[in-house]
DNA sequence: GCCAACGTTGGC
DNA sequence: GCCAACGTTGGC
């Protein structure tokens, strides 16, 4: 399993609304990098949910459950998008500036670079990132 | 609201 | 194919 990390404007699309409508096709990418990434998602793969802009942190995870297709926002088939559904919010939110000031953190991708909107996760950073939340996998 | 980083576009 | 200009994203 692969593990990711997704970023919606809260005032695009929040937490919230996915919650509320379960599974929630990820479109609008219209990044070639996060493209490729999108692409790459399996079925049952995890991603973090993550706000940009007002609130800057990590707030809840999603499964994948339908793997890349064409976007159906776009205007050519050129772009990709997934389905994704609400798992469980984070019991406490990681926030960009707790996960700039983790060592162990500085080479996650969200870091690296800021404006990709979709990135990966190595399964060791998902774990730092998931004891930091308070968040446990349920058995 | 400003600015840095980065992607895209278009002239040459 | 290079590079300057411009637009967009996202952190602060």
């Amino acid at each position: 399993m692969a593990y990711w990390l997704v970023k919606s404007e809260p005032d695009a699309f929040s937490w919230d609304e996915q919650v509320a409508n379960g599974v929630e096709p990820w479109t609008g990418v219209r990044n070639h990098q996060a493209k490729k990434n999108l692409a790459a998602m399996k079925a049952g793969d995890r991603a973090f949910f993550y706000h940009s802009n007002v609130q800057r942190a990590i707030v809840g995870v999603v499964e994948v459950v339908r793997e890349g297709y064409p976007d159906p926002t776009a205007e050519t088939d050129k772009w990709v998008c997934v389905d994704v559904k609400a798992i469980a919010p984070m019991p406490t939110p990681v926030t960009l500036a707790q996960i700039k000031a983790e060592p162990t953190l500085e080479d996650l991708a969200l870091v690296r670079q800021s404006r990709l909107s979709v990135c990966p996760v190595s399964a060791e950073h998902w774990q730092i990132l998931c004891d930091m939340g308070g968040w446990q996998e349920p058995t």
